[in-house]
DNA sequence: CATGGCAAGGAGAGCGCTCTCCGGCCATGA
DNA sequence: TCATGGCCGGAGAGCGCTCTCCTTGCCATG
């Protein structure tokens, strides 16, 4: 069966393992791609073929001709155009937040073969580079995480045709598929905590008013507050960073000394928080309670945070889910996937 | 000039630019590619072409007679068989090491149209598929990162002719180029500091004997401060976790009550040393002077930590930039770089 | 024994580019 | 006047696959 034919030179090609197993190029490519009915035997062969020859195909040509590239783009993407004291990179990179949705997108897509291409957005020229990636068909379809509301990424993306999933609801509506989580309902939870532990007095240290988390979280917990009998609580905008945390505190503190419970929108401006509150003397939880978002850096810090626990590896896991399904099926309806918060009862609160 | 014909269907390609253009597929190729003389009025009409049929070259048409991607791998890679009690992408992405690392990998090549595509290799199956991946000419080349010196991932890119660079010195001798810091000189700077604040009574908090950029740490410090006449250092071994550093503290001051200087491997654990430190009720740099390393997370400590500052983002952005010198010039000889740590006094020593 | 059906494998046409080769044209010099 | 050379632009091969068609041969059936 097998004529031992000196593979022609260099990188091994399908053509060369055809020859080695004595069989045509349309054969070698049934049994790599598991396809029809081969004769068991040949099947052997061709594999021994392989084998010797080292074989690997070659991902371009099989992608000119089937129109998949087995890659998808991980976008980080900012509103506006992007200026700061430090690179996008840099910022976006050292965010935990970051990390677990980086953590769980690879975790669904390895055992699936499919691999994530890292993507900035930050700038209108950065936005254009992403599109024309995906055109280009460099990547099946984008996973995009927006730093903010307005992004005008999803936009571009549904006008260009490109299959993609959204990190959280975009500010206006858009016809493109997202993964969430009920802010409200998890806004709700610390309030209902603060008030069961005897807190009177509470504030609220808030994300970005221009992202639409920060905006749920905050007036899902005035709400709930409400219900519990207060319908003013004193609150201040933060950046979602700790610096913005611990400024935001001093300045609650200051303008409210009798606070005695403060719900904050993330976990890394709670622990800032914290910081600003031991500064002033403040003991938590026994002066102050402190509950947090997320449940990201929350279990670190001293004391361990209460707070609200945002499954972003299942959410990240579920969007490239949502990704792969709409790239297998373009006909697939646009779809939306809310996940429940829960609270996590540690000793901040 | 241009017969405005029809573009036949669906995504336009060269053909059809070619066809409005009034020019054969080779001129077109040559303006998007900007060689060799075109006469500016054709290169004007090919230009115009593009813009209303919306062409945008197919990277896998191109990158099949290019034998180019414009990919790099980007892998984290562990030593042996992982096993832990979380998935290996959780650890690795939280890990804000990996993160700077990632940025300056990312700021470096954007500029210049690279795309990095996130690997894990902690795994025999995995890093096969690494080699593969690359072999198939889905990437051009590899940076790695190893959480472990005795990875076997180095060898087998050398063994299979792929261009790679890594992250640290390897810990048996491989011909592939590095990247890295001159350990032993930032250690042997901690030690100086402590000995220059009057610390009698020093010990270390190491990291993996495993990996060498911690027996370099390690070793720099003993000898430093063998050479201030210190010849024993106690120490404990970490895992570079903030929990590994907490016990590791603990540790030492059950078995040395009366230390008044520590040296930690990295920030992280040293932030757990601060904490345990606080713990047994002693003040940080009063009681106990505390030197990290890295300067990743000590700015955000309390007190902000004195630490050995590595420039991560520079040592990324020059792997990447080594990387593209190899994939450029195969013949490039096997080169490596090795940065100069600093120290950075804040508050805690 | 003729016929139909079906499974197995080969032939070959592309996929959308790049790049080498070649021909046409014009300017220049002998 | 004709040969020479340089510059432009076209023709066409080929990169390494996939996939549709088609041929071949075997067996079951009437």
């Amino acid at each position: 069966m097998s004529t031992d034919l000196p593979p022609s030179s260099g990188v091994p090609t399908l053509e060369d393992v055809a020859r080695v197993a004595g069989v045509s190029r349309a054969t070698v490519s049934r049994v790599i791609n598991g396809i029809r009915n081969v004769a068991p035997e040949i099947q052997e062969a061709v594999n021994r073929a392989i084998a010797t020859t080292g074989y690997v195909p070659n991902r371009a040509a099989r992608s000119l001709v089937t129109r998949r590239t087995g890659a998808i783009a991980l976008v980080v993407s900012g509103a506006g155009d992007y200026s700061g004291d430090e690179p996008f990179e840099s910022r976006v990179f050292a965010d935990p937040f970051f990390g677990r949705v980086a953590g769980g997108v690879v975790g669904f897509l390895r055992p699936r073969g499919v691999h994530p291409v890292l993507m900035l957005a930050e700038t209108p020229e950065a936005r254009n580079e992403v599109i024309a990636y995906l055109r280009q068909g460099s990547a099946d379809g984008a996973l995009i995480v927006s730093t903010h509301g307005e992004d005008p990424l999803p936009r571009l993306l549904v006008d260009a045709g490109l299959p993609a999933v959204l990190w959280a609801r975009p500010a206006r509506p858009t016809p493109i598929s997202y993964v969430d989580l009920a802010h409200r309902a998890g806004a709700a939870l610390a309030a209902d905590r603060l008030v069961e532990r005897g807190c009177r007095r509470v504030a609220t240290i808030s994300g970005p008013f221009d992202v639409p988390a920060s905006q749920d979280r905050l007036s899902g917990f005035q709400e709930a507050m409400a219900g519990h009998g207060h319908p003013y609580v004193p609150g201040v905008e933060g950046d979602f960073r700790q610096n913005s945390g611990e400024a935001g505190m001093h300045r609650l503190i200051k303008e409210h000394p009798d606070i005695d419970g403060v719900f904050v929108a993330n976990d890394l401006m709670a622990q800032g928080a914290v910081l600003a509150l031991r500064d002033h003397g403040r003991r938590v939880p026994e002066d102050v309670a402190v509950i947090g978002f997320d449940d990201s850096t929350a279990a670190a810090c001293r004391p361990p945070l209460t707070t609200v626990r945002q499954p972003m590896e299942d959410m990240a896991a579920e969007m490239a889910r949502l990704l792969l399904a709409h790239i297998e099926d373009p006909s697939l309806p646009v779809t939306s996937r809310i996940f429940q918060p829960a609270l996590v009862v540690r000793q901040s609160a």
